[in-house]
Order: C-alpha cells, then structure tokens, then sequence
DNA sequence: GCCGTTTTCGGCCCGACTGTTTTCAGTCG
C-alpha cells in the first residue's frame, strides 16, 4: 500500500477500511461504532469529488462528512510524514494477504484471519489467493473448525468467480443483462411485474450487481422461476424471500419478491442507494417511524432505548408505490437518479413544503433536440478514428430521431503528415460538402435540419492546437479534447486547457476528463478554476455520451450546475446507430441535478444561432 | 469515532441467507 501524499481518494478509502477490519478483529462489540465510524468515512472518501489530499492542502479535510476531529488528524499526519503511527498501530500484526482474502466474495475480515492464521506458512504475500485455493482443493479447509464440506466447496466457487466481480458492467451491458432476465421473468404467471433496480436505476456509470424486484402473491414460485433462469451457471443463495445467481462474465444477479400492496416499499429499497437509504432512515427515526423494505412503523413515542424499539413499533404502513412512500415522509417523490444522500432528501422535503431549494426538474431525453458530437466517414486524414457512416446516413438518422440540429466534429486532420496549407484545403473541402448538404437536404417531412461544420481538435501538450487560424475560420464552431500526454500536473494541465478554450472558435470541450472506464483514470485538473472560465468566456463542457467515457461525470456536473456552467450533449457516434446512445448522455445529466435550461442543445435551432453569435 | 431544525451527550438503518450450530456468527446489500 502506497502512503502519504500520492495516495489517491481510494486508496485511503481502503486504508480506512482496513483500519475498521482491524478494529472488527479487536472486539466487534466494544468497537462496535468506531467500526462504523471507520466504514463511513471511508465510503465519504471514495464518493468525495475532490482529491483528498487537495483538500488537506487547503485545511478543509473536516469538510469531508463523517472525518472528525480524530481521522482527521491522523490522516494529516499521514500527508505530511507518509505515515500514522496510529493506524499501524491498530494494525500491527496484521498481515496484507488477510485483505486480499476479503476480495473473495463471502469471506470477511473474521474468515480472513482465522485462514491465514490456520495457514500461515502456506499463504504467501504475492499470490494468497491462489494459495487458498490450492490448500482448499486439497480438503484441508473442510476439517477445519467452523468450517465445512459446503463452506470450502462455497469459497472455491467464489475464487473461481473472483475475477468477473472486479470488473464492474458499463451501463449499457447491464441494462441487456437486466432486459434479458426480466423478460424470462416475465414468463411466469407469479410473476406480476419486475423491475430493475439498484445503480442500474438510478442510472450509475457503471454496475456491479444487476438487482431485480418482482411483485407476486407467491413468492416462493417467483424465486423458483428466477432460480431456473436457464442461464444461470451457479444459485448464490435461495431464500423464502431473496434469491441470488451468478450468470456468464461471473455476475451476480439479485431478486427480490414482494406483495403488491407494499411493492412500493421494495422499489424503494432496492434502488437504494445505500447512504441515501440511511440517511432516510435515520431522518425517520427522528419522526418516530422505523424504515424497512416492508414499509414504514410508526413507533411508540415513549420508547426508551434501542433494545425496546422493535417492541415500541404499533403498526407497520405499507405502501403499494414509492411516490405514496416518500409522501408519507414528508418528501416529493425523488428520481432514482439523485438517490445518492448528496442533498436530495434535503430538496425533496422542501419541495412538499412548496419552499425554494425544491427538487429540480431533471432534463429528458424528449428535450434533447441536436447531438453535437457526430463522426462521419468523410475522409479527413486523421490520425484518430474516422466514423464508419455517411453523412446523408447520419442527417436521416439525425431527422429520425426529430433533431432540429446536428454538428459534424471529425477530428482535425493529422498535423504531423501535413503542411498547415494542406490542413486548410482539406477543411474547406468539407466546409462545400457541409455547405451542400445545408443547401440541398430537405427531408420527406416539413423539418428542415440544419448541419454545423465542426471538429473535435486535439488540445496539444502546451495549449495550442494542431489547425492553423485559415482552417478554424472554415468552421462554424470548434470542440477541443485532450487525447495526448494525460499525465500533466494540475497546474499545467489547467492552464493547457484553458489556452485552448480561449480560441474564439471553440465553444465546447469534450469529454473533459478524458476518463475510459475500467481503463484509464481522468487527468487532473483545476474544475473550479475551469468552470469559472466558462462562465467568464460563455465556454460549453460536454457530456460525452460513449457508454466508456460518460463524461463529463455526474458528480462534476453537479458541480458545474450549481454554479450554472452550461453543458452539451454528443454522442461521439461513430456510426449512424451509435447515436440512440443520447439517453445515457441525459442520464449522466440527471445524476448530475441537470435540468433543461443547464442542458444547450435543448434550445431550438433558433435559440443555438444566437447563442453561438 | 461522528454528529446535532428536539441533542455538545447519547445515540448510531434494517434486514436476509448460509453453514455450522443446538441458538448464532459471519457476510452481504
């Protein structure tokens, strides 16, 4: 484990994890809130948006919630000396290969521990996972106390399955493995109804688990229909209940079956998230109600501890739909999208109140009415990748899907193959074809669609771009994106950025973090001083709809929209069909508190010419 | 260890499932 000031948000996150797993090793009952404590600011870490280190820099670690006074200073002793003598104490004697064991789906710190103490020579500090299963496939976990037969045969599986469940599903493929279950679901007339839920639903760049909730009056025959999914290549658990299979790629699918009179109640739940859940709950409970999945209790006022609270609960309310639940509560119905207890609940009681600071009214995909980020085939001697699809194919799919505008952004012609002057000719050339298509396209209906020349240019390592200024006059409009040297400092890479948005022409920068997911991380950069310079320079930054960038990402949107930064939407198709892949580009917008008027190519064609003057 | 539109002290979300147990511990979401 690295320490000290390279550490990133994660890895902290995982250090504080550890430091709980140590104190659940001590005594789990004493230390039974510290854990938790431990836990929290652990997961606080991972979803801060900023790098924490940055904020030690600008003393505002206590900012973070769940980091006191004491995590706090001894994360501060850990930026400046590379260490805590208090977390290695906590620590000590604790070997790292006890939390490589912990990977292992089903294993925990206590499971962890005892192996590696039983099998101490055995497991080695490179490869403890593949040790274990090597000492279980001879036997020898089964004649272990505590263990078994089942148990051993459980952790094999799990080791086997390890892989898959390190690689979190993009959106897309999840929503397909979602689709195809719940259609098979569909088959069974106990079933009736199911939903996807969890991070799909809430619309999560990426998803770990699929979870799925089914309505039925028997619950036993809905778990019976799950379970024989024919997919399925393992059954994880069968409950009364709950179920869980693994199906190929190693994922883990989970269902759950409710009545639908308190259907309601389980949508809610399972969608989640967790902190946002928590936080509902521990807000209810200072009303005097108690929050499960099966519904809301309303609690005896004059209950005096906690081991009196299921005995204090009078009746249980049920609810058949989420609105009825959170309007019990006092709250406007939240979209899936803002659960994540990052200021929602808040917004939402003050929506029903019908004070300001209410819920926001997210953008849809129907307000969407141009893509402004569109490959064509034309050939434009780049060293990137050219778009597969002709651009009468991508205006017919354009009209299709009713836009009023679309803007063509080929990257900029390779500028080490060519002279400035050959740049310039093969831009005017597509400028005329642009010009033609404006000219002559007039589709069967009445909607006359427009075209933008534009182009998506590589900012270069200093700020400049490879296109001379005779080649920027050509377009109607410029994006910029960083697709090189991604490793700059903070400050360079900021003032890199920034150079090339101060170029007149350019108005957009794509996918602003350069992120892929599952692949690289995002550059680092000042997004403070960036979108004060939007704002100063009526500057756009997208959202890049690719199902590997989706970026910007939410949690810097919703940055960017509190201080009322404009965003765009663009596909970045490269072929005619990539361009149905808007919606996640509005879900990211969702997530990140977008509303119409934040969003610029809602504007009618109209309204786009005038903001472009 | 953290936190506060009832609190600077006294609370801390709520529940399911499995395996190895004779009533519960461990793990997970």
């Amino acid at each position: 484990m690295k320490m000290g000031k390279e550490m990133t948000n994660t890895e902290i996150a995982e250090l504080l994890r550890a430091v709980a797993a140590a104190y659940q090793l001590q005594d789990e009952k004493k230390n039974r809130f510290k854990i938790i404590a431990y836990q929290r600011a652990a997961d606080a870490v991972e979803h801060e948006s900023s790098e924490l280190k940055d904020l030690w820099d600008e003393g505002k670690l206590d900012e973070v919630p769940g980091v006191g006074e004491s995590i706090a200073k001894h994360l501060d002793e850990l930026f400046r000396t590379g260490k805590s003598k208090h977390f290695e104490e906590i620590m000590k004697g604790l070997p790292s290969s006890v939390f490589d064991l912990m990977k292992i789906p089903g294993i925990g710190v206590k499971t962890a521990y005892k192996l590696v103490e039983k099998f101490k020579s055995k497991i080695s500090a490179k490869d403890p996972i593949g040790d274990l299963e090597k000492i279980a496939k001879k036997g020898k976990i089964a004649i272990l106390e505590g263990f078994g037969e089942d148990s051993e045969k459980a952790i094999l599986n799990s080791i086997k399955e390890v892989k898959g469940r390190e690689v979190r599903l993009l959106l897309p493929y999840a929503q397909k493995l979602a689709d195809e279950i719940i259609s098979w679901l569909k088959g069974s007339k106990d079933i009736i109804r199911a939903d996807a839920l969890g991070s799909l639903r809430r619309r999560a760049s990426t998803v770990g688990d699929v979870d799925i909730s089914v309505s039925s009056l028997n619950a036993s025959a809905a778990i019976e229909h799950f379970t024989n999914y024919p997919n399925a290549t393992r059954i994880l658990e069968k409950g009364e209940r709950t179920a869980s299979i693994i199906v190929p790629g190693n994922k883990q699918v989970d269902l759950m079956v409710e009545k639908p009179e308190s259907y309601g109640s389980l949508l809610q739940h399972f969608t989640g998230s967790k902190h946002h859940n928590i936080a509902l709950r521990t807000l209810a409970l200072k009303k005097g109600y108690s929050v499960s999945d099966y519904g809301i209790y309303v609690l005896d006022k004059k209950r005096k501890s906690q081991k009196a609270l299921k005995n204090s609960r009078k009746s249980l309310r049920k609810f058949s739909t989420e609105e009825e639940f959170y309007k019990f509560l006092g709250m406007g119905w939240i979209p899936p999208e803002l659960r994540e207890d990052s200021g929602e609940i808040e917004s939402a009681l003050r929506s029903a109140q019908g004070k300001l600071g209410g819920l926001p009214k997210l953008v849809e995909l129907n307000d969407v009415k141009a893509d402004l980020q569109i490959h064509s085939d034309f050939d434009i001697e780049t060293s990137h990748d050219l778009g597969e699809s002709s651009m009468q194919d991508l205006v017919e799919k354009a009209s299709a899907l009713g836009y009023e505008y679309i803007a063509f952004t080929e990257h900029n012609p390779s500028h080490s193959k060519h002279t400035e002057d050959e740049i310039v000719e093969i831009l005017k050339k597509k400028r005329e074809i642009i010009d033609k298509i404006n000219y002559s396209y007039n589709p069967k209906a009445n909607r006359v669609l427009k075209v933008y020349n534009s182009l998506e240019i590589d900012i270069l390592p200093d700020g400049r771009l490879p296109v001379p200024d005779k080649g920027l006059e050509t377009l109607d409009f410029a994006l910029v994106a960083i697709h090189s040297s991604f490793k700059l400092a903070k400050y360079n890479m900021t003032r890199r950025v920034l150079s090339a948005l101060s170029q007149p022409k350019v108005k957009i920068f794509a996918h602003p973090t350069a992120r892929k997911l599952g692949e690289r991380e995002g550059i680092e950069l000042d997004w403070e001083a960036l979108f004060d310079f939007c704002l100063k320079n009526d500057k756009w930054l997208e959202i890049n709809a690719d199902p590997m960038r989706l970026d910007l990402p939410d949690f810097l949107v919703h940055e960017a929209t509190k201080l009322g930064v404009k965003l765009t939407l663009g596909t970045d198709a490269h072929h005619f069909e990539h361009m149905n892949n808007m919606e996640f580009a509005v879900s990211v917008a969702r997530r990140g508190w977008a509303e119409k008027k934040d969003i610029v190519n809602t504007r009618s064609f109209a309204e786009f010419e005038k903001m472009l003057e």
